[in-house]
RNA sequence: GGGAGAUUAGCUCAGUUGGUAGAGCAACUCAUUUACACUGAGAAGGUCACAGGUUCAAGUCCUGUAUCUCCCACCA
């Protein structure tokens, strides 16, 4: 027997000697498999992306859990024969690693990014991603994920810039893309434009104040900002409302402040007889159902507030801040006597996830993706849409998922995608940062050009703005098998198998593939989406910073190994729902680990003597058939709860005393040994790799996870 | 305002198609040169939030109530 099982087992003596193995045996690639002859080259294929953590980012629990389930269904399914695929990468985070390295630069040097320019600033950040992207890809590494690195892809680089370009083009060629000025999400912090869900709800105390214009205008009105109202153009009421009918359609010219309205009483349904005084004076252009009323009524847009939330009318509001603007305004309301009511109500505001800016919704040029727009879709392998047939993008993101080419595991997100899909807007994709794609479009005096590489001739300017990361984020799943080319990788894999990520970006990712996917492949992008929940503390609190109860994965990992990480993630983990984490959780499979080793190191001890015993033989079966089942389901927690608690409580507890001084029992006891460690390959895979290395098997595959699944003919 | 989910042992959670309530941790008793103390054996602990209903049978299905959580939404 190896002496090393005299020992404890020690996970740092073990791990990165294990992945070296794997790695260096190129079967994480499954092509490499099948030229060794492991697998059928007529075999199913399954494949899965990685969701590509950010750059510079460094791994936490989330991305722990992700690692683990996904590398659990690779490791899974590649045992099982079929020819299995994951594809890392890494993701850019534009807005995030922008505002790292501008932030670093400002500390360090002083200078801001104009200073340097837009070149400057991109290869400092260039540089920036180059020198940090090596932890977390070693961090990947660290977690046993057998990803098939040859085919690694970085959201900024080469090809995906090609795929990103193209798929502008192609989709602008469509009629689906098209440039408008329009009330848009923007963040003066940031600034930037920012997506419908990159908006976060803050409740707030805030004043809700009734007024008049003037003493002679005949309707009051509510609102939260009266610095806006420099901005109205029109007061709204409900067409039957019979306290106001009788002023649709008058004029009224005014001062307010010291700015001079003209104020049109209008007739609009979608306002609220029962909310305020049931009267909505109409700020077209600084609130989105505002927007929309003066759209229906023709009315002047007046912008009075600028990109860096100021006031930006003449007059003694000028160049204010927001707030300040709002205190004068309702001082001037107190001293003229037209303040009426003045109410503490709570207000959802608007503020920008990535920087927490209070988002100000003001009228820019930027360029949408059409949601409602029919077009003629090509090629289409949708179920429910024929090739050549005519559809919306909203249509066909609804129909990929209402026809079951793609499930979405847990009824109530897709309940949740249904729901999001009838509510969606035109998607804003143009982003007013530098790092990023830039977006394809040239412009010369009134001439546009529109492709993937720039116009000849001279005097074209490309438009300054970048594209939404979320955009090139939804070509993922064909974009990192080559696409546009038409390649092998594309006919095998595509579409994916799984997708695995977690519900928190449903729609900014998963959604979006599907419109990607079905717009420019006519396919779905996987067929089946499993999401995971979010990974709390031992308490149930979330992890944050600011309770301190932050657990570090490559911590836990040091400390009590990477396996033990691994399935105490997974363990009562149903799918979709928040999961615990603790320190004492770890550690007890850390301990399950050691369990393992020792019961080799006391069957290594025995003979492999008499017949593999038939009602123990079949009771194992009977386990490795459902732990099969289990996987089948994506119930993975009840798999890995049977697998530990069949091989702790039943063979060692169990059979391995009985079998004590027994010597027919020896060729059972290797049965069980083996044929365990396969089955709990997928949840432990460096322990498992680590003891079958040590032993001695019949079959000539040359490692425990290039072997085949127990019952898998 | 709309939608979804949760409520099971002291704590954190499982419980697959309805068929005698489960695990881990904690606490209790005992064992101990044992493959393994990173151990084993045993015992204790629950009106499955509450109230109805369906059923031979309900933690599980239905209705309602309470509390909590999350998501979505342009009530100014």
């Amino acid at each position: 027997m190896n002496e090393k099982f005299l020992k404890p087992y020690s996970p740092e003596e073990t791990e990165a000697r294990i992945y070296s193995l794997w790695e260096e045996s190129g079967f994480f690639n499954p092509d490499k498999a099948v030229e060794a002859g492991l697998i059928s080259p007529t075999a199913e294929a399954f494949s899965i992306v990685l969701p590509p953590p950010n750059v510079t980012g460094v791994l936490h629990m989330g991305s722990a859990l992700m690692l683990a389930v996904e590398d659990i269904y690779v490791r899974f399914e590649r045992m099982r024969g079929k020819r299995t695929l994951w594809i890392p990468g890494t993701d850019s985070a534009a807005i995030a690693t922008q505002a790292r390295v501008e932030k670093d630069i400002q500390k360090a040097e002083g200078k801001s990014r104009h200073d340097l320019g837009r070149e400057g600033l991109l290869k400092r950040i260039d540089s920036f991603v180059d020198s940090s992207k090596s932890t977390i890809l070693s961090q990947v590494r660290g977690m046993g994920a057998s990803v098939d690195w040859s085919r690694y892809a970085y959201t900024m680089d080469e090809k995906r810039y090609r795929a990103v370009m193209e798929a502008f083009v192609r989709l602008y060629n469509k009629g689906l893309i098209y440039r408008g000025n329009r009330i848009v999400n923007w963040d003066p912090k940031g600034q930037t434009t920012i997506s419908d869900d990159e908006i976060v709800y803050e409740e707030r105390d805030a004043k809700l104040y009734t007024f008049k214009y003037s003493k002679d205008f005949p309707i009051p009105i509510s609102t939260t900002r009266p610095e806006t109202k420099v901005g109205d153009t029109a007061v709204a009421v409900h067409p039957d409302d019979p306290r106001y009918k009788e002023f649709i359609g008058q004029e009224f010219d005014l001062t307010f402040v010291d700015v001079q309205l003209h104020i049109k009483v209008v007739g609009d349904k979608e306002v609220d007889p029962e909310f305020g005084t049931g009267a909505l004076g109409v700020t077209p252009a600084h609130s989105h159902t505002d927007w929309e009323i003066a759209e229906r009524h023709d009315l002047p847009k007046i912008s009075v507030i600028n990109e860096y939330a100021k006031m930006s009318v003449e007059g003694k509001l000028g160049g204010k801040k927001v707030i300040e603007a709002r205190e004068e305004v309702v001082a001037w309301l107190k001293d003229e006597g037209l303040l009426e009511k003045e109410d503490s109500i709570k207000q959802n505001i608007s503020t920008a996830e990535r920087t927490g800016g209070i988002v100000e919704p003001l009228p820019k040029l930027q360029w949408f993706l059409n949601m409602n727009k029919e077009f003629v879709l090509d090629h289409s392998e949708i179920p429910g849409i024929a090739s050549g047939s005519t559809t919306t993008l909203k249509k066909m993101m609804s129909t990929a998922v209402d026809s079951g080419a793609v499930t979405i595991l847990g009824e109530n997100f897709q309940k949740t995608y249904f729901h999001w899909i009838d509510n969606l807007r035109d998607w804003c994709i143009s982003r007013q940062i530098w790092f990023g794609h830039r977006i394809p479009v040239w412009y010369k005096d009134d001439e546009i050009f529109v492709g993937v590489s720039a116009p000849e001739g001279k005097g074209f300017e490309q438009d300054p703005d970048v594209l939404d990361t979320w955009f090139s984020s939804a070509l993922w799943t064909f974009s990192t098998l080559g696409w546009p080319n038409d390649t092998e990788d594309l006919r095998t894999y595509h579409p994916t198998a799984l997708l695995e990520t977690g519900y928190d970006i449903l729609f900014f990712w998963v959604a979006r593939m599907i419109l990607m996917s079905g717009a420019l492949m006519g396919q779905v992008p996987f067929k089946t989406v499993y999401l995971h929940g979010l990974v709390r503390d031992g308490q149930g609190r979330k992890i944050s910073k600011s309770l301190g109860n932050n657990i570090d994965p490559l911590d836990m990992s040091a400390k009590f190994g990477t396996d033990a990480v691994r399935i105490s993630l997974i363990m009562g983990m149903a799918q979709g729902t928040d999961s615990k984490i603790s320190e004492d959780k770890i550690r007890g499979y850390k301990n399950f680990a050691n369990k393992i080793w020792n019961i080799t190191r006391f069957v290594l001890s025995q003979e492999k003597s008499g017949e593999i015993k038939t009602d123990l033989k079949d009771e194992f079966d009977a386990i490795a058939k459902e732990i099969t089942h289990d996987l089948e389901k994506y119930q993975l927690h009840l798999g890995a709860e049977k697998i530990y608690h069949y091989i702790w409580h039943r063979f060692a507890d169990e059979i391995i005393e009985e079998s004590k001084g027994k010597e027919e029992y020896g060729a059972t006891l290797y049965y069980i040994l083996e044929n365990s460690l396969k089955l709990l390959h997928p949840f432990m895979p460096f322990v498992t790799e680590e003891i079958w290395q040590s032993m001695e098997h019949e079959s000539t595959r040359p490692m425990l996870m290039m072997e085949t699944w127990p019952l898998h003919s």
